[in-house]
Formats: structure tokens, C-alpha cells, sequence
DNA sequence: TACACTCGATCTGTTAACAGTCGATGGTAC
DNA sequence: GTACCATCGACTGTTAACAGATCGAGTGTA
């Protein structure tokens, strides 16, 4: 974590808990907390500067969310994910776009959709030459825009409760095989198959798409 | 909760937020603390006789298995679902599912998975004549050894996420039309798509099963 | 040297108490 | 009668401290 005196949660007016919770993903999911990396409650909630109590909490999510993994006696550390568990991870995530594709696709009128996953995309396009930090958030935000926007509050929080995992393969992959994932063009082929209204080839799509990146990120 | 006064956590070797998510999880499931219902930390530790700080802990996963919801200043209450988010959650399980279902078929050995899966059914069977708790029980342990057996770890995980939500749907339609969904033969149709190794048949008999499940719930 | 035992350090599990905030209640001025 | 204000009660947010368990170092003995 940055600095360990200084004070990581800065003075927003969200809780404690949730601000904890922000700062030990953006740790985990960065690297920061390397994958293995023993965990231990005494050392974090000095770090972060609050009690242990509000750490737990925060702790829990985390674990739920699968960026940590308990081994015995409740000790927890950053989950480690291999390959099989990469693709496991993309498997589930092309399900669920696939859901969400298929369910754009049955909207009778999807132009507002189509606009917004756009603009999704020239996001993206516009931080082609930023850090991979910035290609992979504005990756994943249309992602998530695509789930949000079938309007299926379920869907959208499975997806991210992946979310994390999803990181940690991205990240577990380092700079250079992740790079290729993100491809404007690849994005807009979804787009475009959601705008034909033809379910069965956004699926494929978004499959496909899927199928590609977890290869990567495993190779 | 049953008896406020009763030592309503056993003497298991769990620890206390264990006991305390189960027992809780078991209460709304159960309809036990109705949909809407308010939740009151201090009541709650006072009746699981456990300390709200080990409370809290408990709640924070309930919340994010989706059977709480969070008011404005961290008020929590039972979830209410509507017929809308019961089809959500229907349309979640059945990605889900078909995903279970599509790795199955590609298994290039699945004996095994046939006999599981028959004998998962046959427990439903034995339990058709039992209390609507029962059936439920073995249905949906039938459709959890379904996801379990891909070895899909993400998969069973954002499974049982799901799992509290669905039998929240099941307890809101209420026996008589719970009750339609657990018809063995239509399990047997998804065991025998599988075998068949036919993917897409083995998808749309589970889509199929999804679909009618969610009609019947909201009908 | 090998083995068993004790002591101590380390961490998690759990609890009780304090603090701050929002809402309701009741009283008072106009 | 109504509007405003003070006070009180009810909850959540947060913290520090206690308890119990496990592991390893170090010591004593055969």
C-alpha cells in the first residue's frame, strides 16, 4: 500500500468500510498485494489506520468477491489464480455477456443502447495511448455498460462480483499479453451484432471475443 | 427467529459468523423475517446471542448474496423481490446453468457425470412425497451438483451467490406454484441432453426448464 | 544427538463500550 | 392552530481490549 503512515483513506464522506474495501482491491488488483501474499489483520487495519472491526467487514466482501482465499484457521491471503482457473473465470464471464447480448437484442427499440455502448468504445479508442491502466479501465467499463444496460440488476451484479477476478487475470498476465485484449474494433463488432438484433451472432461474438482474450492471458 | 430467548446457534465447531449467516439465511429463505422486514442490529445480536461486531460480518455477505438491501444510512432490510427481478434472476441461473450443462457435453468421458446427476434425481424422487422444504432441498441440490460437477470452481461459486435469491423467488410464489417446477421428468430430460453430448439441446432443455420455472413463480 | 516439553509470540475470534447522526416528540412563541 | 426549536431515543459506525488456539524457539534430559 502507498505509505504505510500515511493516511490511504482519504476524506471522502463514504464509510470507512467502503473506502477500506476500495483501497485493498485497487491494492490487490494492481499488484500491490501480490497473489500468495499472507494477509494479516493487524498489519492492514494499521495501514490503513482503522480498527480491525471495519477491516473484517471489509474483508469479507473481498473474500466473497474471490480476491482472497482463506486457508485454515480463517487466514487469509490474495488469491492465486493458474490458467485453468483464468479461463474457468472467462468461461463464466462469456455467459454472462452472452446473457446480456441476447437480451439487448430483444429490445424493440435498441437505438439509445447502441449509443451508449458507442460511446463506450470511443472511450476506449480515446485511451489508446494512455497507460494500460486507463485501456484497461475503459475496457472494462464496456463491459459492464453492456450489462448495465439490459437493465437486469441481477445480471450486472454478478458481473461484478467477477469484476475483481477478472482483474487478477488481466493483471496475473502482466502488460504485454494484456495489451492485445483490447481492440476497438473487436468491441465494435458486438456492438454491431447487437444492432442487428440477431441474438445468436452477438452471442458468438462476445464468445468469441471472450475465447480470445482468455487465450491470451493464459499463453 | 424461532424463540427469541433459545440459544438459536447449536454447539457446532463453526465459528459464531458462520453460525449466524446460516441461521439468518435459513430465517429469510424461510420467510421466517418476511420481505421488507427492517433489521435492527442490537435485535439481531440479541437473538443469535452474538455480538453485533460478529454480526456485522454475517450481514455484510448477506447483503452482498443479494437478500438484504441497504437503505439510506446502512439500514438494512429483507430483500423484496418483484415478478421483473424474479425473471432476472431466472435469466442469471439459466446462463449459468447452460454453461454447466454445455462443459458437461464436452466432456469427453461423462459416465461419471450421468450417474451423479441420476442420482441426484433419484433423491428427488424419494423426496416427492415430503414436506415442499424437502423437495425444494433436492431440486436444488440436483441443479448445484449440475454446476459442481464442471469443476468450474467460479462457476459453483457465482452459482451458490445465486442460490439465496432463488429460494427467496421460490418461498415469494409460494407453495402452490413451487411446487410445478420439480417435475422429475424434466430433470431427466437435462440428464439425457447431456449425455447425448449435444450442446445446444442440452442448453435449450435447460433454458427451456429456466423459463418455465420463472413463468410459473411470477404467474 | 535426538526427543519431549514448556514458554512465549503471533493472530484470529469475539465482545462491550463510545461516538455521531437522524428522526420523533413535546413544548413554546406568535 | 401553526411553525419553530430543543431534547431525547434509537441505530449504525467505529474502536480498543480480552480470550483462545497454534506454531516455533529454546531448554532440559536420556
Amino acid at each position: 500500500m502507498a505509505g504505510a503512515t500515511a493516511p490511504l483513506l482519504g476524506l471522502q464522506k463514504k464509510s470507512l468500510r467502503e473506502q477500506a474495501l476500495a483501497a485493498l482491491r485497487a491494492a490487490i488488483t494492481s499488484g500491490e498485494l501480490e497473489p500468495g501474499r499472507h494477509l494479516v489483520e493487524t498489519e492492514l487495519s494499521e495501514m490503513l489506520q482503522i480498527s480491525r472491526g471495519t477491516l473484517r467487514e471489509a474483508l469479507r466482501q473481498l473474500e466473497q468477491e474471490g480476491l482472497l482465499s482463506a486457508g485454515p484457521r480463517g487466514r487469509l491471503s490474495v488469491r492465486h489464480l493458474d490458467a485453468k482457473e483464468i479461463r474457468d473465470i472467462y468461461s463464466v464471464r462469456a455467459a454472462l455477456e452472452s446473457l446480456a447480448a441476447r437480451t439487448l437484442c430483444e429490445l424493440p427499440d435498441r437505438q439509445h443502447v447502441i449509443g451508449s455502448l458507442r460511446s463506450a468504445i470511443e472511450a476506449m479508442a480515446a485511451a489508446e495511448q494512455s497507460s494500460l491502466q486507463d485501456r484497461v479501465e475503459s475496457d472494462l467499463e464496456f463491459h459492464r455498460t453492456l450489462c448495465r444496460l439490459t437493465g437486469n440488476e441481477t445480471l450486472l451484479h454478478s458481473w461484478e462480483s467477477l469484476e475483481g477476478s477478472i482483474r487478477m487475470s488481466i493483471m496475473f498476465a502482466g502488460q504485454d499479453k494484456g495489451v492485445m485484449n483490447m481492440s476497438v474494433d473487436r468491441h465494435y463488432d458486438i456492438v454491431a451484432a447487437i444492432e442487428t438484433g440477431d441474438a445468436s451472432l452477438a452471442r458468438n461474438t462476445i464468445r468469441e471475443h471472450m475465447e480470445t482474450a482468455a487465450a491470451n492471458l493464459v499463453a
